[in-house]
DNA sequence: GGTATTCTACTCGGATAGAAGTTGTCCGAGTCCCGCCGG
DNA sequence: CCGGCGGGACTCGGACAACTTCTATCCGAGTAGAATACC
């Protein structure tokens, strides 16, 4: 029960995305260096982006990552799940169907435990899914101020891109 | 984000304890065998439930685990709580505070993403302290049926523990 | 017969290998842009 | 002056190692209980 790291790394880098015109585009050195990232291993969490559907890619010159979908439209739940995958983290192993009890299991009824913590997980899943990326995106721009918000501007220019506002 | 698979064990493993007496215990071989477990794995993660304050071990002839509270004060999230450990499963790396914009976040207002990952797991937290050990119990003997739980008295009996009823 | 003692068998507990998944890196396939050439 | 063409540089994409974590196993430390010897 493990949050892996390149779930962080691609919300950080889908919020950057956000703060752009829908018709600009990063690569992944860019969104990389954005964070200090390295950027071979932030590439690949791109490719997973791209797969699960939250990104769209281009290659060739000044071509890049852009989001698929507007940002109010990506949620938290849809990054998580391209990255780590959308299937359940409790997976049942029916160890109840083992032992001197076993004949009196119904292979019909679910496990009750299972049953339990993909309750639990249900509920994760969603207030995952009730935060989008341009709620963060707005939050973190709110929280650099004017100046930041400029300096994200110039380094997004820099790099190709073109900021909203 | 995947669960580990020890936690279903020791799930089922305090379940079948919820069904004894409160004085009574069963060692590590005998809830391995129950469900078909390996044995010295099984026992590993027994010490973490010890550790975790859910089961206390007793050494020597006759000796073996038995839970610490009542079964309806003990949830599954103490469960997994013992076995996966219980700091958040989203560790904020802080990478906001690296790059072109480092110096426009403030680094005593938490993280927005973080702050968004840790409200759902906080629910995942609640459903599953909503959940007691001797629920799952109930339901678990409700589904064996009274040959089903007649198999399994039988069973504690034979490994030395007293089945309640 | 009662009691202290020793002994044995049984239990948990931590230290030790093997396998799987995640993290990190690299080079090749494909594409767009720019300059060049010809009409 | 305009359109087609080729070269080059840039981009993503998948294939390849290193490391951490989980899974699985073993043997030693410690204890309860029974059998025994003694009073």
């Amino acid at each position: 029960m493990k949050t892996l790291e390149g779930v962080e790394w691609a919300v950080h880098a889908c919020a950057v995305l956000a703060g752009l015109a829908p018709d600009s585009s990063l690569n992944a050195a860019a969104l990389a260096d954005f964070h200090r990232l390295p950027a071979a291993y932030m590439a690949k969490h791109l490719q997973a982006l791209v797969r699960g559907g939250v990104l769209t890619a281009s290659r060739g010159g000044r071509g890049g990552y852009r989001l698929a979908r507007p940002a109010a439209e990506i949620s938290l739940w849809d990054i998580q799940a391209a990255i780590e995958g959308s299937g359940p983290s409790f997976r049942c192993q029916e160890i109840r169907r083992q032992g001197p009890c076993a004949g009196y299991t119904s292979s019909r009824v679910p496990c009750d435990i299972a049953c339990a913590f993909h309750e639990a997980e249900a509920a994760y899943r969603a207030h995952l899914k009730a935060v989008s990326i341009a709620q963060i995106a707005e939050r973190v721009g709110v929280r650099y101020g004017p100046e930041g918000r400029g300096a994200f501007a110039d380094w997004a220019l820099r790099n190709g891109g073109t900021p909203i506002g």
